[in-house]
DNA sequence: GTCAAAGCTGGCCGATCGGTCAGCTAAGGT
DNA sequence: ACCTTAGCTGACCGATCGGCCAGCTTTGAC
């Protein structure tokens, strides 16, 4: 054996997330993560069934934080979902900020995968709940404005210490829905 | 003569600006594009040099609209060049919806090209005239925020008016900015 | 009517893609 | 010492990609 079991599909995780959000997923092949991973493309596919099987174990821990999120969404209504819809989407659009950034990337060629998360659906409800539950089409525009703001801002590449950025991502979003920032 | 030349290269391109738009560049195949336009892939590359010269094509009219922004940008200052950026940029996101797109779907494999836009300093001086010349970190982040806000949403496929989706854009990216909306 | 040129196409090419397979190497239980 | 098995690899496969070319059909000038 090369190396340790573990490290070796730990380091292919880590390459091909770093490749992913760097060039997608359709613009980074096989061969590329095994360079980049320091292996044999046929070692990729012993530790993984195929290309998709590590996309999907890449994005596994991202659905169920997100489901999280909507539950507790759910409840809330007017102004009190939308405070908390941006205080969530914040926090986890930095927690996953390489995952997020692959989604975006080829997003029609990855939402017909059924094991993925349902993004039509999971965006439809952000909205909803950043809007403050309104149907008005002002609402629903800086809905949109405040979470692709949130989202891609926190994918881009600011160089700023993590805290501040999300204090400002934050209140520019509560401030794009028109609520008071405190 | 199957029909009229300057048909068909518009079919080519009508067709080909649709579907980069809806699959990105590297997601749609000269195949497709033909099929689509309904004639042989050979027949493209009578009309194109070569694929990239069909996407230079569907480009060319952006790359000198923002430039005639930048210019207008370049001598405002403070609030006016944040106010006059935002107002730029609604009408551009709006005009070349399916052009910027394309653009953002294949950032990465798309910005080395010589002959389209230097996407990073256009964004790099937008930022600067919507953060109305500020090095603060937060207007920063803001401006990264309201740029993106601005050209995604209007990218989406958000079902309302024209008219009032450009209201309510530039209304959401001044809050953005932390301007009054008049 | 003749003919050069424009418009268009089927068939082919090399490169690259994701994926398979037989087989080599080394670890570890007995 | 032996042997099973996990880890790993080079070589190969079919499909698809962008692109090329010889040649067919139609047009329009003369």
């Amino acid at each position: 054996m090369a190396r340790s079991a573990t490290t070796m599909r730990a380091d292919i995780l880590d390459s091909a997330l770093r490749l992913f959000a760097a060039h997608g997923f359709r613009g980074t092949s096989l061969q590329d993560i095994a360079t980049d991973a320091g292996c044999s493309k046929a070692s990729l596919l012993y530790h993984f069934t195929n290309k998709d099987a590590i996309l999907t174990e890449l994005l596994a821990p991202v659905g169920p934080e997100f489901a999280e999120l909507e539950g507790r969404l759910a409840a809330l209504d007017g102004e009190e979902a939308a405070r908390a819809a941006v205080a969530g989407l914040v926090d986890l659009s930095l927690r996953f900020r390489l995952q997020v950034k692959i989604l975006l990337q080829d997003v029609d060629a990855l939402i017909c995968r059924p094991e993925l998360p349902d993004v039509d659906g999971l965006t439809e409800r952000l909205t909803d709940a950043l809007s403050g539950r309104s149907a008005a089409p002002q609402a629903r525009v800086w809905a949109w404005m405040a979470m692709l703001g949130i989202i891609l801002t926190s994918a881009g590449e600011l160089a700023l210490p993590e805290e501040t950025l999300r204090a400002e991502l934050t209140r520019g979003a509560l401030r794009t829905l028109g609520l008071p920032t405190d």
